[in-house]
RNA sequence: GCCCACGUAGCUCAGUCGGUAGAGCACUUCCUUGGUAAGGAAGAGGUCACCGGUUCGAAUCCGGUCGUGGGCUCCA
């Protein structure tokens, strides 16, 4: 019967039984030496966090959270996040509501509702408030009350947010914690005191809707950041800003790239000769790269009837994103959001026999969707894209296989790219949809098999999937830490159905063709803003829009730099030249800021010599070569896909 | 679409209390012909996002529209 009344925890070097309920702060003592407790924030028993106010109940291996913890961050803002509401509900009156504030992958939250607008002065003071409270070094406590208590509580305080999502817990006892004056409805678990937090940055004013959903009412969301030092904090501040330094749309901008224009319309992109350049170079590699892994390429219209789209659902299920019908001659055209329809219209143009599956059918092809204009973003979410499309029809046989081989090209265009860090999602059956569950299981399954063949550890989003299939999708993430889609692969049941596509088996019986969507780099302007960020503007040899520029020193070397110019240009490098009257210093200084990988030194020694200086980007100067000579180092270097 | 902030020359930004606009870079011309991150001078360039209101007078104050940024939502 002891037994009962016993935990045992066990840390690396001691393992103790000690009786059920015994308070954290006791065993701290016993278990830990007076340094560690010094620096202990709460601790971790078998795998769940507690409070060092919280008494144990359970027993399990024990592990003492310090700041040095990956867990403490998260603790810490957490704490900050209470702190925060603390200072907003004692600077602007007790009126306010609280909704919910979580920390987040960098800082915290909290979201509140109140009449009056929250200004960029105000965030000034609820900062010097915070800070008060932090130094103050009040403790934070848990008390665990029955759900009713906590239920009376916050209608007594006028709490609505919190009395909504007390009505939907469904345990009988809730956790409230309290520092100071407030008190919030908190699984927890906190800092023991307030103390801890050190160093607090408001970082940002933002509209949320309560619960993120349109129709429930618009809150306040004020997000910071805290740390453990001050320098720590600086250290993050500095970081945001080399962000902003690759940010693509600057660079974009600066390289000359693209440009998006008022009197053209929003998440419109006008592509600049540079960024022509480089588009096409990706797009050449795309295409060479295909043919080789067996896709045949297709090239379809931008607009087409609009009974296409009712005839292959889009209209009822993607409305919302397409742009209004245009008349033409009397009849309803359609703008195309999807290139899905026509490739199905070309699978239609004869019968299909189970031998020349399966098809691979690719197109660069430019879609248009509407975007709420608060969701445009540089690049990143555009209203007219080009998508790196491809349609594969195949037997249920070939589907794992299939899937299998785009997976494993998938992973090779992205590393060409130097992206190796992305985060893979599995998205499974969501509430809606079509297709039998046996279709879905196999093609789950399928999908499955092919991430596990590839070794890829990914993460489940169960009922994520899309009505008509379940799929995978790939996230690159840009220099600010969010996340973007690019690659997609996803298996559809249902447009081989609505287009009652088929083909003639062995049998000489009609069978319906599986059909897969993907897409690798997603959308191009996308990929290419990622990308800019992901080399800051400065490309690899191979993808670099100039590869060289000419810098002569004097224009007693005009000819022979326009002769070294004319030869590059044959020879197939990407180059320009700067015979502008001006200093060598000067041309460096534009050169480098274009982050050009090769600068050509010409003067009257290379005239003499027949040959040519090369600075590399980096600063590195090369020994003076002859032409033939620097054609073959850009070469190998295209050819490497390496940056220099 | 919604919340907050913002919109002055191609770019980055000044512009006080309401009195009709300024700098640096870039651009053009001239001088300078120089060896590894800005040589000098002059010139040109603005319906102060747009529309309306207040005022003797608006870049400035107020309202609306459009656009941008940060979020929410959605997605490639």
């Amino acid at each position: 019967m002891k037994k009962l009344a016993e935990i045992t925890l066990s840390t690396a070097d001691q393992r103790k039984s000690f009786p059920v309920g015994i308070s954290a702060a006791e065993v701290l003592k016993e278990m830990f030496s007076n340094k560690v407790r010094k620096r202990t924030l709460a601790l971790r028993v078998g795998g769940v966090l507690i409070d060092l106010s919280a008494p144990l109940t359970t027993g399990g291996e024990l592990v003492a959270i310090t700041p040095e913890s990956p867990e403490a961050l998260d603790l810490l803002r957490h704490s900050a996040a209470h702190v925060m509401a603390e200072a907003v509900l004692d600077l602007f009156g007790h009126d306010i509501q609280v909704a919910i504030g979580p920390a987040t992958a960098d800082g915290f939250y909290y979201d509140f509702d109140r009449n009056q607008s929250f200004t960029p002065e105000d965030l000034e003071k609820i900062e010097t408030r915070m800070e008060r409270i932090a130094s103050a070094d009040r403790p934070f406590g848990r008390e665990e009350v029955a759900r009713t208590t906590a239920l009376e509580f916050f209608c007594q305080q006028g709490q609505r947010y919190k009395v909504e999502l007390l009505e939907e817990i469904a345990t009988d006892r809730v956790s409230l914690y309290r520092q100071g004056s407030f008190v919030d409805l908190c699984r927890g678990p906190h800092l023991p005191s307030t103390g801890w937090i050190k160093a607090i940055k408001l970082t940002r004013l933002a509209g949320a809707y309560w619960r993120g959903d349109e129709k429930k009412p618009m809150l306040q969301r004020i997000y910071g950041t805290a740390f453990f030092d001050k320098k720590e904090l600086r250290d993050y501040l500095n970081q945001l800003e080399e962000a902003k330094k690759r940010d693509h749309r600057k660079l974009g901008r600066e390289l000359e790239l693209f440009t998006i224009q008022d009197q053209i319309g929003p998440g419109l992109i006008l592509w600049q000769p540079k960024g022509s350049l480089l588009r096409w170079i990706i797009e050449d590699y795309w295409r060479r790269e295909h043919y080789r892994h067996g896709y045949e390429l297709l090239s379809t219209p931008h607009i087409a009837r609009r009974e296409l789209w009712s005839k292959s659902g889009h209209l009822d299920f993607y409305a919302e994103n397409m742009f209004s019908a245009m008349d033409v001659e009397d009849v309803r055209y359609q703008l195309k959001p999807m290139n899905c329809p026509f490739h199905l219209a070309i699978y239609q143009t004869r019968k299909r026999s189970y031998r020349e599956l399966p098809l691979r059918w690719c197109e660069l092809g430019t879609v248009y969707r509407f975007e709420k204009t608060g969701a445009l973003h540089g690049l990143m979410r555009v209203r007219g894209f080009t998508q790196d499309d491809a349609h594969i029809f195949c037997r249920p046989d070939q589907l794992e296989a299939e899937i299998y081989r785009i997976l494993d090209f998938n992973l090779q265009i992205l590393q060409a790219f130097g992206f190796v860090d992305y985060d893979i999602y599995l998205s499974t059956r969501p509430e809606k949809y079509v297709g039998s569950d046996a279709h879905w299981e196999r093609a789950t399954e399928a999908l499955k098999v092919a991430l596990a063949q590839k070794g890829l550890p990914y993460t489940v989003d169960p009922g994520e999937g899309v009505f008509y299939g379940p799929k995978i999708d790939i996230k690159i993430k840009d220099v600010l830490g969010r996340a973007w889609q690019c690659s997609t692969i996803q298996v559809d049941f249902n447009l081989p159905e609505r287009f009652n596509l088929g083909y003639t088996g062995e049998d000489g019986a009609e069978y319906q063709p599986i059909m897969i969507h993907r897409a690798l780099m997603g959308s191009l302007e996308r990929f290419l803003g990622v990308l800019i960020e992901h080399y800051a503007g400065a490309f690899p040899v191979w993808l670099a829009p100039v590869q060289a520029r000419i810098c002569n020193i004097t224009d007693a070397q005009l000819s022979y730099a326009a002769k070294l110019y004319e030869d590059l240009r044959r020879a197939g490098v990407r180059v320009e030249q700067d015979i502008r009257n001006e200093k060598l210093n000067y041309k460096i200084r534009v050169a480098q800021m274009q982050k050009i990988p090769y600068m050509l030194i010409v003067g009257d020694q290379e005239m003499a010599s027949d040959t040519v200086t090369v600075r590399r980007r980096d600063g590195k100067n090369l020994a003076p070569m002859p032409v033939d000579e620097f054609v073959a180092l850009v070469m190998v270097e295209k050819g490497r896909k390496t940056t220099i």
